[in-house]
DNA sequence: CTGTAAAGTTAACGCTGTCAACCTGAAACC
DNA sequence: GGTTTCAGGTTGACAGCGTTAACTTTACAG
């Protein structure tokens, strides 16, 4: 019986973990069907990677890596700068609609999981909501951005962004709203920023109270 | 050894499930620990819930109810409608951040895992999402509703919120982003809708690579 | 032909959610 | 008073989980 060359069957248990967690996800993502799937043993799966959380941190890797070839071509060409926002946007959108699975154990992983995800590969990740940043200056412009706070702002572009898709994934939003539509809502709310600078809009909190929502 | 009460037992359940869950997590949430603490065993726990599921939804039951009295009590008052609506986004971000962990299994939890959410038990989830609605209503007041879609405009509230809260709690923001200057924002961004109806936007899409994202 | 290091397997540990079968104590009926 | 009934609770087991230590097989270098 020939055997893979490692890196082979390395490749092979990760494209079956990702069909997997397409197929039954994150709970069912099991090492022993994996192996078996493969043809090799459930330990064998340890000599590529350390555990469980590693196999999934490899997944989240090429998750992340998709998703930055996906903004990357949307951000591309010399469009208006609101125009490649409004692409950005919807990308963003779409690959998470597109990709529920990737997306969950990217973006809505258990908390306490996901502080084992290594440091340094959140570079991967921050690489992409940099992307949000970078086009909201470019699109502001030279001077447009005096006495705004461009990091808040992207980072609320890319959370509101994420409530969106998230929610959709989990179902928890009412059927009766009609997906485009929300969708379409939702990039416009992106673009908005781009428009009233976050210290121009309303603040009327008046007491403690008010502004932590009393309890 | 006297017995407790059927119902007593099941209080003490879900108290100390609770208790479990706010210490070590969804995934630290196992039957037999909890039993021990409460003094039966593990299968007594299937007297009073179906299933470990079913002892979730229970909790995310009461996070329900938790989160509308705090809501409730935030939109309380009678006060400009626009305070009112600022104070319900801060209370809905204040509930999630101090409550991290009824946060995660009423709105973060797997979807194919709470597809087994009973239907009749989303009406006490969807009544929180109706103040929303409602409070955007009244601060629109009679007429300003004209030709605007309340309900996917208030489901964008929400779910801009929900991202900023979810984003939070799982610490996937940028430690150098200020939390409060977040947090203010995300409400600012809550109550732009109050201002611009969703129809006047800008909408530059010019044809389906854009409107898609590509890929 | 031998030595060695890598690649993979076997067997096991302690854990998990869950179920069928059994027990136990108290109330209900004759 | 004795018997039946039944909810409430336990025992023991099953199949599966992630993970580890110890062992075996394979491939290649000298």
């Amino acid at each position: 019986m020939p055997r893979p060359a490692s890196t082979e069957l390395r490749r092979a248990i990760l494209d079956e973990a990702r069909r997997v967690l397409v197929e039954r996800g994150y709970t069912g993502l099991s090492m022993r069907p994996i192996a078996r799937e493969v043809g090799c043993t459930a330990t064998s799966i340890y000599l590529y990677f350390e555990n469980k959380d590693a196999l999934i941190h490899a997944l989240i890797d090429e998750g992340m890596e998709l998703l930055h070839e996906r903004l990357d071509t949307a951000a591309a060409g010399d469009d208006a700068p609101r125009v490649r926002m409004d692409r950005l946007a919807r990308a963003y959108l779409a690959f998470g609609l597109e990709n529920p699975e990737y997306y969950e154990i990217m973006f809505m992983l258990h908390p306490e999981r996901m502080e084992r995800y290594p440091a340094d590969r959140y570079r991967k990740a921050r690489r992409n909501l940099e992307m949000f940043h970078d086009e909201m200056v470019a699109a502001l412009g030279p001077g447009g951005v005096d006495g705004r706070d461009t990091k808040t702002e992207s980072t609320l572009v890319w959370t509101s962004l994420h409530g969106t898709v998230s929610l959709l994934i989990a179902h928890r939003v009412d059927v009766s709203i009609d997906r485009q539509a929300l969708i379409d809502a939702a990039v416009r709310q992106a673009l908005r920023w781009l428009e009233e600078p976050i210290s121009a809009a309303a603040r009327p909190p008046e007491n403690d109270a008010a502004r932590n929502g009393n309890r």
